[in-house]
RNA sequence: GGGAGCUUAGCUCAGCGGUAGAGCAAUGCUUUUACACAGCAUCGGUCGUAGGUUCGAUCCCUACAGCUCCCACCA
């Protein structure tokens, strides 16, 4: 088979892949073959709507690295693919779509509350089944090689009744409850988020310092015992429009200023009513004025101050982004409209004393970058605690291992201070949740089938729980459920725990933490053993790549010019575990020309077996009895020494490479190959051969035998990094057949060879040759030594010259006997001449 | 406020106790029968700063600075 005149991957990338999909060469066995290991990876669910991003990319070619590299070693691999329902963003997605499509009754654009929820669940399913191949499409693109047979969707019907059967048993033991609590909520998207949907974010804000007269119960100011004036305190907030909902003040019980007026009351600016003072340790005497207006219900710490003090909860602040009927005058108003109205207010009833600039944190929508508003609110919780600690212990005891280990200490900080985790969101695309609530005595009644009677009393008059769970609740679950859990399939059984779960460090708590939590408690053992997780990838700069910013480098883009292999080489070779990663396009231009490099030292074995009127030594040369790599150590000792020098570096390539995927050190195993590659085979080896390659017999055979093995090694070794282009040239090669390719796909139409099912090279001492090593050492240096001459005299390639040297020394003389030759043409010198001491060298 | 990581040639990064490395960029030469998506050579760094340990430090320790990230309820 011929080759092309360069590395064009246009030309096979999609040919090969669709080959590998006809043939199934990704499925796994349900059981393992006698004495066979498994390995698995489930992939990290992308949005079902999303598009292929250069994160992905990442993602997928680390995992495709390990899986190929896996199976070629013979593990029975799993690489189960799927995608993800994400709740809010499908949601927003599909609402957008119906609101270009009509108006509403009051003529505002259409919304899902005009379609109902039974109809927009209908159309959100469609649009999923609309865009799914897209994200499908894309990871095919990149060579993953996945299981498509075993695909799932958080919401497809296994993995609902998985969700269902863990949200009753978490229920049955008080795991999962429902409670009225502080929570935070996203006035745009209109729901609950959980705590690691808020980010907190700098902004810039104010400082208000307002003035709360102090009185007696019946209303008498309280008189200053020494100035005998009204008492009025001052308090600072930063966010004045929660007055409305103060019910309280709070001092230090220790602050001398304010001793006179504990157990009195403060008058509530603009809304008149008596709020208590209060006296909390919590409070710090040297922020602000030492006091502290309490406002329960739209703000953690206060509502914790309220639960401790029993204080009432006014809930001013509405979901729907308005203040509610509570906020008296100011009832209706947009939150912000609201605080413009207040400190006019304020300032009119002489209430507002100062104004500060004021740095401050904000708690934003991770979805939308709304504020997040703290409300107390009704919804279901999963008690962690319990459930954390198992899974802290699977770390500390190694049953998990995180690689690189700093995201070990990251993940027992987070999973040490573990709060409850609020699951229920107030969307309608998700699971729903399986909790009926009786309408006649309010019992729930949580249940594995759709309940039509209240559990107590009977009732028919029950209706479900309009909530669904938070999207990383079935994700949470994806390592078990995906393989058929609840019940006990044989695929569960073969492939939990998987093996490695890899991952962006961005969703450690978000899904990795709670994977190992459900996992454990579950199925009574870790959902795999290592996590590996892998950095951000950045843009050039260093900047989050965004679409707002315009500096999205996106994959599909690289790979339709460049091609999947380079990217793929590109991001391997880049993933180190201490910094973010920043990509260039120029980097993937590069990379592609490492290809192209492969692709023209395979040509050159090529051109030495086809004949060619410009070589006449040029033709076939026969496979050797018994295969190559048989008969190369069977006349090792024999064979020329650069020979012997290129097989021994090439097992050192090969168990740097090893070790860097055994360790999770890709990067370093994509330099060494690289190194090997280039470096050596390319800018040594190819060049030495030439001579041999020039002579008919046994040394260029020989020569031959070690080109065709180095190449077909080399491109096992690089298979998993690239494996297209690899595969493009290992068929090529006339030597490879399509053994150990199974019967499956050996009986199609086609029996092209497939790589991917050759076993993966392990380093053989018998190719290990030191003094072969040294010796090219040496040669390289004595050629070296003699460019740099060259270079530093000006002397252009072509201008021949002789060389003369002492050789005094039997070592040297040796040496030069033995490759003068090879000097002479590869240093480009007329001769070498030998001159005794005291002569000068000269060219 | 707590914690982590990073700081090495113009750029992107390796190296991590023993005379500074690669790729790209720049410059020069070369179209030699794998490759100009190339080859060869050259240019280029007191390895963030200041101390300490050591015979010896880019590499270990301690401070400091800058950048990045994570966690945290200071109004």
């Amino acid at each position: 088979m011929s080759l092309g005149k360069s590395y064009e991957p246009q030309a096979f990338e999609n040919q090969r892949y669709d080959y590998w999909l006809k043939n199934e060469c990704f499925v796994a066995a349900d059981t393992n073959a006698p004495g066979q290991k498994s390995y698995a990876i489930v992939i990290p669910p992308p949005n079902v709507t999303g598009v292929l991003h250069m994160g992905h990319a990442l993602m997928l070619t680390l995992e495709d690295i390990l899986i190929r590299w896996r199976r070629m070693h013979g593990d029975n691999t799993l690489w189960l693919p799927g995608t993800d329902h994400a709740g809010i963003a499908t949601q927003t997605q599909v609402e957008k779509q119906i609101a270009k499509e009509g108006k509403g009754p009051t003529g505002r654009p259409l919304n899902r509350h005009d379609l109902g929820r039974e109809k927009f669940i209908e159309r959100t399913w469609k649009w999923k089944n609309d865009h799914h191949h897209i994200i499908s499409d894309q990871m095919k693109k990149l060579g993953s090689s996945l299981d498509w047979s075993r695909e799932r969707f958080t919401m497809d019907d296994g993995l609902s009744k998985a969700v269902r059967e863990v949200f009753v048993r978490l229920y049955d033991e008080k795991l999962i409850y429902r409670g009225e609590r502080i929570i935070n909520w996203c006035t745009r998207c209109r729901t609950a988020l959980s705590d690691l949907e808020v980010i907190p974010t700098d902004r810039k804000g104010s400082l208000w310092s307002l003035r709360y007269p102090i009185v007696e119960k019946d209303g008498t100011p309280v008189k200053d015992p020494s100035t005998g004036e009204a008492t009025v305190l001052t308090i600072a907030t930063t966010r004045p429009e929660t007055l409305l909902g103060d019910t309280a003040v709070a001092v230090h019980p220790e602050d001398d200023r304010y001793k006179n007026i504990h157990g009195k009351f403060a008058v509530l600016p603009l809304m008149g009513r008596l709020i208590p003072v209060i006296t909390d340790e919590y409070v710090d005497r040297e922020f602000g004025t030492g006091a502290l207006k309490i406002t329960p219900a739209h703000d953690f710490n206060d509502y914790d101050l309220g639960v401790k003090h029993s204080l009432p909860m006014i809930q001013v602040m509405g979901k729907d982004g308005k203040i509610t009927a509570e906020g008296g005058a100011y009832a209706g108003l947009k939150f912000s409209d609201a605080r413009t109205k207040i400190l006019e207010d304020l300032k009119t009833a002489e209430l507002l004393v100062k104004v500060e600039d004021h740095a401050m944190k904000l708690g934003l929508c991770q979805r939308c970058e709304q504020i997040a508003e703290p409300i107390v609110s009704a919804q279901w919780f999963v008690k962690m605690k319990p459930l954390a600690e198992p899974a802290i212990a699977a770390a500390q005891t190694g049953k998990i291992e995180f690689s690189p280990k700093m995201h070990e200490k990251i993940y027992y900080e987070w999973m040490n201070n573990i709060r409850d985790w609020c699951i229920s969101r107030q969307l309608w695309w998700g699971h729903q949740i399986p909790a009926w609530h009786c309408q006649k005595c309010e019992e729930i009644t949580v249940s594995r089938t759709d309940v039509t009677a209240c559990s107590k009393c009977k009732s028919t008059d029950v209706k479900r729980d309009e909530d669904v769970l938070d999207t990383w609740f079935s994700s949470a679950l994806w390592p078990f459920s995906t393989l058929g859990w609840p019940e006990k399939t044989p695929a569960l059984g073969t492939f939990y725990p998987t093996s490695v779960l890899e991952t962006g460090s961005d969703i450690l708590f978000f899904w990795v933490a709670r994977m190992i939590v459900m996992g454990i408690h579950f199925m009574g053992d870790v959902p795999f053993h290592k996590v590996y997780l892998h950095s951000m990838v950045r843009d050039e700069k260093g900047d989050k790549m965004s679409k707002s910013k315009g500096n999205v480098i996106d994959p599909l883009d690289i790979m339709k010019v460049h091609g999947a292999d380079p990217l793929r080489f590109t991001l391997a070779s880049m993933a180190n575990h201490s910094r973010d990663i920043k990509l260039s396009v120029d980097r993937v231009g590069d990379t592609r020309a490492f290809a192209n490099k492969i692709w023209n030292a395979t040509k050159f074995l090529h051109l030495q077996l086809d004949p060619n009127p410009d070589m006449p030594i040029a033709g076939p040369v026969s496979e050797p009895k018994g295969g190559a790599e048989a008969w190369l150590k069977s006349n090792f000792k024999n064979l020329h020494p650069t020979n012997r020098w290129i097989l021994s570096r090439l097992q050192s390539a090969i168990h740097s490479v090893e070790q860097g995927f055994s360790e999770w050190e890709v990067d370093k195993a994509a330099a060494a190959i690289y190194d090997f590659a280039w470096l050596e085979f390319c800018d040594w080896y190819i060049e030495f051969s030439k001579l041999p390659l020039r002579k008919a017999g046994k040394e260029r055979e020989e020569t031959i035998i070690t080109l065709h093995y180095v190449l077909e090694t080399l491109f096992k070794v690089m298979h998993p990094v690239m494996p297209f282009v690899t595969e493009e040239l290992w068929t090529s090669l006339p030597w490879v057949k399509p053994a150990n390719t199974p019967a499956r796909v050996r009986d199609g139409k086609s029996a092209l060879p497939v790589l991917a099912f050759h076993a993966f090279p392990k380093k053989d001492i018998a190719f290990s040759d030191e003094s072969a090593e040294t010796e090219m050492v040496r040669l390289k240096a004595v050629i070296e030594a003699i460019r740099n001459f060259r270079g530093e005299n000006g002397l252009s390639p072509k201008k021949e010259f002789t060389l003369h040297v002492h050789m005094k020394d039997g070592a040297a003389k040796d040496f030069f006997k033995k490759y003068g030759g090879d000097i002479l043409q590869l240093a480009r010198i007329t001769e070498i001449k030998e001159i005794g001491k005291g002569e000068s060298a000269s060219k």
